[in-house]
RNA sequence: GGAGGAGUUCCCGAGUGGCCAAAGGGGGCAGACUGUAAAUCUGUUGCGUUUCGCUUCGGUGGUUCGAAUCCACCCUCCUCCA
């Protein structure tokens, strides 16, 4: 039997964070965070991390465990954390893994592993390029060859999974497909008892998420974007790739206002949420904690703690 | 007061007699997702009893076998002249 966790899921600024901190305070447990953002340092405001304040002397891992301008991946991810869920567990307490990321952690949950090899490898750019100027069909039609059934299932405008698919056939003579069988096979690291927080209307989730942006802009999102760019993080890297920044950045090259900017922002996050939740709503084995129109956090609180009993966490 | 221009489906915007329920984009909705995942990709988006019927392109009326497209008048907005 694989060990505990207890883990907190949930569009973007459904408030994870905070439930997470109490829940760990109530049960003797550490936060693991899983958000493909907040790994990064000097990214704090536009990531919603949590401050050391909202914190409450918790231990949170997984943050801040990379510089922007570092590469960071799923496997990387699923590396480092699986690391830090064992050490909570070795000094006697309850992991709680707190995110919106439902790659990662599904991946780490999963006991999912990753072909090993160098990402940033030369073959790597050689098929962006090709899929660019040979066009997604060709190089489906090379993939078929080796792997029929991922050139079935890929569309040919999806350039990643099918630079992917081809990128681990070169590398390691496995296809993509023999290679997903494969780690599905394999037992599962943790076992989960998720809870998922939600909103019972989105119109609800939309408000919270402006005002979140809001706050974030009088927080200095500005600033924080600016100083990004001085110290010469690249526009185009991962994190910068991350709601907030790039619409921030695109502002401060001067293309498009500041408020224009901010606008951005808070659709982009709609966006992101509703991305969000198709990803959770596929696992049924969830808790599902819907807020009311008006954020009621005593009352999630219990109804978490009520449930978590019920199934025997202690 | 005069001279031009414009009003199109949730929004922007193409369409200038039939192939138009109306391109394209945005937004919405739904889905996918195994080393960039806050990324990326897909489908769908007037209504219905759905190989067909109905309502829609500012309004009303007209021309025509047939109108978002032509004509008349009206309403609203914009630019310019006074």
């Amino acid at each position: 039997m694989p060990p505990k966790i207890l883990v907190i899921t949930g569009p973007t600024a459904s408030g994870k964070t905070a439930l997470a901190v109490e829940l760990a305070k109530q049960y003797n447990g550490e936060v693991v965070s899983a958000d493909s953002m907040q790994i990064y340092r000097r990214m704090d405001i536009g990531t919603a991390k949590p401050t050391p304040d909202e914190m409450q002397g918790i231990p949170h891992h997984m943050i801040d465990v990379a510089d922007p301008e570092e590469d960071f991946s799923v496997a990387r991810y699923v590396d480092m954390a699986a690391a830090a869920v064992d050490g909570v567990l070795a000094r006697g307490r309850l992991p709680i893994l707190a995110g919106g990321t439902g790659l990662y952690i599904d991946s780490l949950l999963s006991g999912r592993t990753f072909a090993a090899f160098d990402g940033a490898s030369p073959l790597r750019a050689e098929l962006e390029e090709r899929y660019a100027r040979e066009g997604g069909q060709a190089l489906l039609d090379e993939l078929a060859k080796a792997d029929p059934e991922s050139a079935a299932r890929l569309h040919p405008n999806d350039g990643k999974r099918i630079v992917r698919a081809l990128e681990v056939w070169l590398t390691t003579g496995k296809t993509i497909t023999e290679h997903n069988e494969e780690t599905k096979a394999l037992p599962p690291r943790y076992s989960a008892l998720t809870l998922n927080l939600d909103f019972e209307r989105r119109e609800d989730m939309w408000a919270r998420i402006d005002r979140r942006v809001d706050r974030m802009m009088e927080a200095g999102l500005t600033e924080e974007v600016r100083a990004l760019l001085r110290s010469g993080v690249p526009s185009g890297c991962t994190a910068m790739q991350a709601i907030g920044y790039k619409e921030m950045a695109a502002a401060l090259r001067g293309d498009g206002d500041i408020a224009a900017a901010a606008a951005q922002i808070k659709l982009r996050s709609r966006q992101y949420a509703k991305r969000q939740r198709t990803w959770f709503r596929r696992n049924s084995e969830t808790k599902k904690l819907l807020w009311g129109p008006v954020p009621n956090f005593a009352d999630v609180l219990q109804r978490s703690t009520a449930y978590l009993e019920e199934i025997g966490i202690s």
